[in-house]
DNA sequence: TCCGTTAGTATACGATGTAAATATAGAGCG
DNA sequence: CGCTCTATATTTACATCGTATACTAACGGA
């Protein structure tokens, strides 16, 4: 009913990611997501709002790309394979990633997050009242613990950052299951 | 030995952190502290490097403003007050606050928080391996709490992140003391 | 064929960070 | 006092940015 489209907003927000990834969030301008589309900069208004959304947009792709665990395996398995797969997006865009703990909760991308954490410690027998709680206790530190690493906020390798870690999932894990092993 | 300052480092920085209080990170420009300081933009370039160096500059400060606890009082004491206060100037400060988990752990600022957890778990007996990775755990999800706070990411009240915070410490800090109270 | 609709373009403006050259005001000294 | 030195601040300028507004181009349907 009109003319055919040269992009759409996926394709903008790809090529935003990219140049993010590549060359740095100060890089990231309307224009160079335009001239790697070879479109005008306007033309991006239609598929993105402005500057800040297209922000929100790349926070919320990373959020809705984030692998899910197995729901197969046991609660354990699940949450301590969502923070490899958080910090191994975090490294995969280092740039975009610290913009996660900026934006809202509210978002589809964060609501498909915490309701695979709500799953698993449902799964360990967590009482309904707790869970809550516990997920944003785990949330916060596994995307600040990811935001950090990504931004060299740390001074030791990638081995010692594991065990940090694996020692916290035992200090706050450890103590869920308690009640349901019996 | 020449005409006298009009600004120095740090009114410039007080008057960066004021605009950015008060109107946002994006309204924080230099030609915007420039004009609160009645002074031309490139004044500032004398004091501050650049745009860069003062965003790094207002972090820098509020590490340094941050509160030590008494050292008098008992380890988990010292590091309860210490997580408030940081809560406290995250609420304070909650335009700046987020740029913290960007910047590296090696300025003077990061330092003199690190020492004060540091003291407080040698107190509590901790063997002195241990130490740094107990400190990156605190520390990350600590900020990165309040970041969150402080950005409106959290779609409860005051109350509810206090016990948040209370939990964590019960579950991380419970087990610390465990070899020194017999 | 012409029309309505939608996609993309052209042009323009104000704001930003900062490089380079220049003016200014005091201190120290004769 | 007047001269000169030097740290300090200003002037001017430019490239780049986000985006408002007005336009043109290309299609499906009548």
């Amino acid at each position: 009913m009109a003319r055919p489209r040269r992009i759409d907003r996926d394709t903008v927000l790809v090529a935003a990611l990219a140049i993010a990834d590549a060359d740095g969030l100060d890089s990231l301008s309307m224009r160079a997501v335009a001239e790697r589309l070879e479109v005008t900069p306007m033309a991006l208004y239609r598929y993105v709002g402005g500057k800040q959304e297209l922000l929100d947009g790349l926070v919320e792709r990373l959020l809705l790309e984030w692998p899910l665990p197995q729901s197969g395996q046991p609660w354990r398995a699940q949450l301590t394979e969502m923070a490899a797969s958080m910090r191994a997006t975090a490294r995969r865009h280092p740039q975009v990633f610290p913009l996660l703990l900026q934006r809202s909760v509210a978002t589809a991308g964060a609501k498909r997050v915490r309701e695979a954490i709500y799953e698993a410690l449902r799964e360990a027998g967590v009482d309904s009242d707790s869970i809550p709680r516990i997920e944003r206790v785990l949330s916060t530190f596994i995307i600040g613990f990811a935001a950090s690493e990504a931004a060299g906020r740390f001074s030791v390798g990638r081995r010692e950052l594991d065990l940090d870690v694996a020692w916290f999932g035992e200090s706050v894990l450890g103590q869920l299951g308690v009640h349901t092993t019996p």
